[in-house]
DNA sequence: GCCAACGTTGGC
DNA sequence: GCCAACGTTGGC
């Protein structure tokens, strides 16, 4: 079981629309290195779903993976902005997984006590100018903010 | 809204 | 294959 960090940007898609939509396709990533983090991923990995452009950012709940790698149907569709004229359904070059539900944290764990804490030197989110959407994150830092997102204060 | 940091593109 | 120009991300 591998666990990774997903970001979103609160005002497009947040916890809470994945709460309501329950599952979803992880559409329209179109950064290389997210790419190949998410062929990486297995159904069941866990998820800490980060909201970007809020107040706060920083970790607001936990999501998991639903599905294998499969093509990312927005870059067949010439309506979208994220269409791919060099993509063909023989040889798409954009997949995703499907992100499923599963809880929103009592509070955001914010990027700022993330950055206080200790115990989470070496997130990558922490990095100065990390803009990479899809992340890997350790076993201990997973737990950990999962355990600060959970505590009732 | 600003702007630094980063990824991508394209000319050569 | 270099690298300048450009576009985007994302914290503040």
């Amino acid at each position: 079981m591998n666990y990774w960090l997903i970001k979103s940007e609160a005002e497009m898609y947040s916890i809470d629309d994945l709460e309501r939509d329950k599952i979803i396709s992880w559409e329209e990533i179109r950064n290389y290195q997210a790419r190949n983090y998410m062929r990486q991923m297995k159904t069941g990995d866990l998820l800490l779903f980060y909201h970007s452009m809020s107040n706060p950012t920083g970790v607001a709940g936990i999501a998991k993976v639903a599905s294998p790698i499969h093509a990312d149907q927005s870059q067949f569709d010439t309506a979208s902005e994220y269409f791919d004229p060099k993509a063909t359904s023989d040889s798409p070059i954009w997949e995703c997984v499907d992100v499923q539900f599963v809880e929103k944290f009592a509070h955001t764990v914010s990027l700022e006590s993330i950055k206080a804490d200790a115990l989470l030197d070496g997130m990558l989110v922490r990095a100065r100018g990390s803009r990479l959407s899809v992340q890997p994150v350790s076993h201990a830092h997973f737990e950990h903010i999962v355990g600060l997102g959970q505590k009732k204060n």
